[in-house]
DNA sequence: TCTGGGGTCCTTATTCGT
DNA sequence: TCTGACGAATAAGGACCC
């Protein structure tokens, strides 16, 4: 969702099927395919009276934003990453959701199933979408990449109440930019001989990693849009972007993307982060909240069967200034204490006092669990197996089930209103 | 208007061992 | 023993994506 608004609507016609035939595409194998307004099409799956309402998915608290508007709510001018309260003011009569990211989950699922059906090299990029190489599947099926797209497209309809638009073509870039112009609810065919045809009009801010200052940098020595950035001297846009951005958008201005689709890309950090209702000053709170936040990543982790080396942690002021602080182990870790003492270190260390409005821990380094360190940290065992069966405990009988001492209460942050200070700050997980 | 939470990747600086 | 060059690892920050 987000960037496709900017690009001119008109060229996509040519790419849309007409009188049910599409544009040729042999050598078409990349599709994307993306749901159309995803949180907000699985809410309105459970609660179809809200379909001919405004609907938008996000952070209700002060501080929300907008993860999701259906197109309805977008009619009033709500985008996603828009803070709620603006949603609010532009679309007073919309239905505001809290996500619900259990549901999202198992939709997804099923949707990733349907194109798992089709192909093995499915590449899923969020909840919401995925690249898919058909190259096998059409000889195997014997059919052509828009059938494919159009199989795909009919099926997640039937089976799951929503829509998605597809993106058919040579490239993953392009078939990315595809389905973004084919919103909502369609399909572009972008045929191999007509790819710079298609990328060559569209602004600057298309093109995959160009953001707001980026977008500003090209705009200010006259690169408005793709075709002025596919003809800029390399040399110049190395100097201007930096040598791995320069070289990055140059190639995908000029419609080379040689990038396969990965079906099990490893993950190379996990971590969580809160940002609080009001700002924090005190210590304690924060450290409560680093526990809080440590939990939820170790057990990650420890799901996920992965050990981290490096904790970090991050700080967000009031001025939105943010900072990051890491320590790396001599061992990886999956264990709550090790994270939460290293994170604590580190605030303790290196974080300067100050009005705090987010908080987060991440671990980093990633590596499979297991075996190889037994003996080096043997004392950990015992940790890791009470924290395994709390685990089990909480998938059980529900996160409330079992939770550190120090946890105990109210959420302060979720009062919004300044609760007593602990006696002592006693080590919170002993 | 007032900015979430989950990530990835890149750049630059510093440190450390050889 | 001192010094400099170099590469790898580490640390911090920033831009970007959904």
């Amino acid at each position: 969702m987000g960037r496709s608004g900017d690009l001119p609507r008109g060229l996509v016609e040519r790419f849309k099927a007409r009188d049910g035939r599409w544009p040729d595409d042999a050598g078409c194998s990349m599709l994307h395919v993306d749901m159309d307004a995803f949180y907000a099409s699985c809410e309105i799956r459970e609660r179809p009276e809200l379909r001919d309402r405004p609907v938008v998915v996000g952070g209700v608290g002060a501080r929300g934003v907008v993860s999701a508007a259906n197109y309805i709510a977008r009619e009033f001018g709500v985008r996603s990453a828009m803070p709620t309260g603006q949603a609010r003011r532009l679309c007073p009569h919309a239905v505001f959701l809290p996500p619900s990211f259990e549901l999202y989950q198992r939709v997804s699922s099923g949707v990733m199933a349907i194109f798992r059906d089709i192909t093995p090299l499915v590449e899923p990029l969020s909840l919401d979408e995925a690249f898919l190489d058909v190259s096998g599947a059409l000889r195997r099926l014997r059919t052509t990449p828009a059938e494919v797209g159009a199989r795909i497209r009919a099926r997640v309809t039937a089976e799951f109440g929503i829509t998605c638009s597809v993106g058919v073509a040579p490239t993953k870039f392009v078939a990315k930019l595809a389905s973004g112009l084919a919103k909502p609810d369609g399909m572009l065919v972008v045929p191999v001989g007509q790819v710079t045809e298609f990328l060559h009009p569209l602004p600057v801010s298309a093109l995959w990693g160009v953001g707001k200052k980026t977008a500003e940098r090209l705009f200010d020595v006259g690169l408005e849009r793709v075709s002025d950035v596919a003809n800029a001297p390399l040399p110049r846009l190395k100097r201007m972007i930096g040598v791995a951005l320069a070289e990055h958008l140059h190639a995908l201005a000029n419609g080379h993307d040689p990038r396969a689709v990965v079906a099990e890309a490893a993950e190379k950090s996990v971590g969580a982060e809160e940002t609080f209702e009001v700002d924090h000053y005190d210590r304690d709170l924060l450290k409560r909240e680093l526990l809080r936040l440590s939990e939820r990543t170790a057990a990650t982790l420890r799901t996920r069967g992965l050990r981290g080396r490096t904790v970090s942690i991050k700080v967000r002021y009031s001025d939105f200034s943010t900072i990051t602080r890491s320590r790396t182990l001599p061992v990886a870790t999956d264990v709550t204490r090790e994270v939460y003492q290293t994170a604590c270190k580190l605030l303790d260390e290196q974080v300067p006092h100050g009005a705090v409005r987010l908080i987060g821990v991440r671990m980093e380094q990633l590596g499979a669990g297991e075996s190889e360190q037994l003996l080096l940290d043997a004392p950990e065992q015992g940790w890791r197996q009470a924290e395994q069966a709390a685990d089990k405990a909480r998938s059980k009988f529900g996160t409330a089930a079992v939770r550190p001492a120090a946890l105990l209460g109210n959420r302060p942050e979720r009062a919004g209103a300044t609760e007593p200070k602990p006696q002592r700050e006693a080590d919170p997980v002993e």
